[in-house]
DNA sequence: GAGTGTACTACAATCGATTGCAGTCGCTGA
DNA sequence: TCAGCGACTGCAATCGATTGTAGTACACTC
């Protein structure tokens, strides 16, 4: 149809006043209105297929029932089901999903998240926080409840949804320990992320917990979670380390870096050496061989943050809590037993 | 800070009344505005910190500079490119991005879309229209712009950003044919989707173009575009024509499920069977052999679409317009010489 | 019968911007 | 000197919902 709707032509359909039928049509005031009266108004809104302007409503309400997420590059497989997550769950709720991309190459990433912010959004998921980010500062002062999701930052106290990175590592360290493995080398993330951080962090002190030898020369930082820098950063370190039987990647990208150098090395991976991931993304279990990784529920990780959001808007005086979410270890070819 | 500045501040601190400020602060109405006096105002806003309210603006002028983009499943990777392309596009113009998820299990995918219109965005992207799509032709009565991504409809005649099937078809089957194969299957997409339904045509008119065999026999029909559904059409494609040296598969999931359903027969991926994939996603370059895939630019896919919406947010009477970009053939180790 | 309390509804202000229209001032030409 | 026109600015209505407040009617009690 051409024109919309609006409560005026709702109530002068019902015979009431437009506050009338605005009380009627709310859950949270209907209770004031006359059952006859709640009665035609709903069947007259019904009839002319109203849709409350939403835009009318927040300016009133300040509240636009939006939630932005900012995403470092929603090109990376890891944020599909992060975002999949996130738009489930808040729109269960009656929010929509408000979506920005930075990309690191992005001239001001800060931007966009201003942006969102100049959009009154009631809330802000932000999937890229590193650790000594500057802008959640900023943001803390907007008053606008916020939650990372994935990655946390040291700056600042805030809700955070992340993987259990301790103990996803530990799952692969000792994996490879049960297979005989005590030669274990790590290809970490960059460590201006927590992500890479925590998961460096976490690979030496399973180490030293199995009381296998982590000296630091059995790590080797990648620049950034992508295939190539992976490459890179495993040649140098399988270089330093000639003697290393199993490689632990602080993600599948690094891992399958870590696939092409071993293979550039003339050995086989699986074989000669053990390789494991991270995230467990689409496709790495059809890779030859089927990369072992740490599954991250991603998924249930996006719907935490929305949930959590949606409780630190209707709140107060927010907590500032931390969830991790259980990884699993989803074994493949990609780890076996040591060599002799 | 606390309380956010409006544009009366604004219009106090620069000694005019709010219409004047509002006027020096727009570009299409600053003109009529004294040189003097918008200095004094840009000035105010500039040292007030002062951003528009989105809310107000858009319901005095009918515009909320959102565009919606609706996503049959943001987990699977095809689609991140799309979105990043449309998010990057809208945002030159100062356009903000709802993301909405239909997901194929959603009891009311319908629903999805009628949440975004009531939202009031400016204009819809869709990536979600099927063949035979009854709310599309709903939504035209609506009176929102809305241009298709990806796939296009039969319908309704809907501006439609697409890949070239025919022309990335042909790049395959030529592939195949100048490797000397000339049985070649199609494992091929659901025909209720433009892209299963193209692609088909595409290889039949392919085959029959260079004079080779293509009967029906020898293409089979997975029941959606992903992995096993792939895997059980190429069994059921090579039980029935044990005789082929090739496939061209409509995507890179069947054709990674081909590779299983190969392997499964004892044959060599790229040794005894030729498989060729379509998208390029990420990661088919690292499969044990590498994919060949038909390369479709996805990121300017979404941003063709938002340009195109772009244009016809701001037209009276839009055109009708189908682009198809050009897709490219990423030769990988997955095809290779026909054995003799 | 009068007074009081409650249920129900209407009135009008409000959110914050945009914009049609009108008033004022200064300049120019007859 | 006066009238007309253009530049500039202010006034007030408007977008469409929500909500504080007030008015009215009815029922109950003394």
């Amino acid at each position: 149809m051409g024109q919309r709707t609006t409560l005026k032509d709702v109530a002068r359909e019902a015979g009431v006043h437009t506050s009338t039928a605005s009380r009627a049509l709310n859950d949270l005031t209907r209770s004031v209105v006359n059952a006859d009266t709640v009665a035609r108004v709903l069947e007259a809104a019904d009839r002319l297929g109203y849709a409350p302007h939403p835009l009318a409503r927040g300016l009133r309400t300040n509240q636009t029932m939006t939630a932005g997420i900012v995403i470092p590059d929603v090109e990376n497989p890891l944020f599909g089901p992060i975002i999949a997550g996130v738009e489930s769950a808040l729109g269960e709720d009656g929010y929509s999903l408000l979506i920005a991309n930075t990309e690191r190459h992005h001239p001001d990433p800060d931007s966009v998240i201003r942006t969102l912010v100049e959009r009154r959004v009631d809330g802000l998921i932000l999937a890229t926080a590193t650790r000594d980010d500057a802008l959640l500062e900023l943001l803390m002062s907007r008053d606008i409840p916020i939650v990372l999701v994935n990655r946390t930052t040291e700056r600042v106290d805030l809700p955070a949804i992340l993987g259990d990175d301790y103990a996803g590592i530990g799952l692969a360290v000792e994996h490879l320990e049960a297979l005989g493995h005590v030669a274990i080398g790590h290809v970490a993330g960059p460590q201006s992320l927590s992500t890479g951080r925590e998961r460096h962090d976490a690979f030496m002190a399973w180490m030293n917990k199995l009381g296998l030898v982590a000296d630091g020369s059995n790590v080797e930082e990648a620049d950034w979670f992508q295939v190539d820098p992976g490459y890179v950063a495993a040649r140098k370190l399988m270089q330093r380390r000639p003697d290393l039987t199993a490689i632990v990647a602080a993600n599948d990208l690094l891992a399958l870096g870590t696939y092409k150098a071993i293979r550039d090395m003339g050995q086989r991976v699986g074989d000669d050496i053990s390789v494991t991931g991270y995230n467990d993304m689409p496709l790495v279990d059809l890779m030859e061989p089927g990369l072992t990784s740490v599954r991250v529920p991603y998924r249930e990780m996006g719907a935490e943050a929305a949930r959590r959001l949606l409780l630190n808007m209707r709140s107060s005086s927010p907590e500032v809590t931390e969830v991790r979410l259980t990884p699993k270890l989803a074994i493949r070819g990609s780890t076996g037993l040591v060599a002799t």
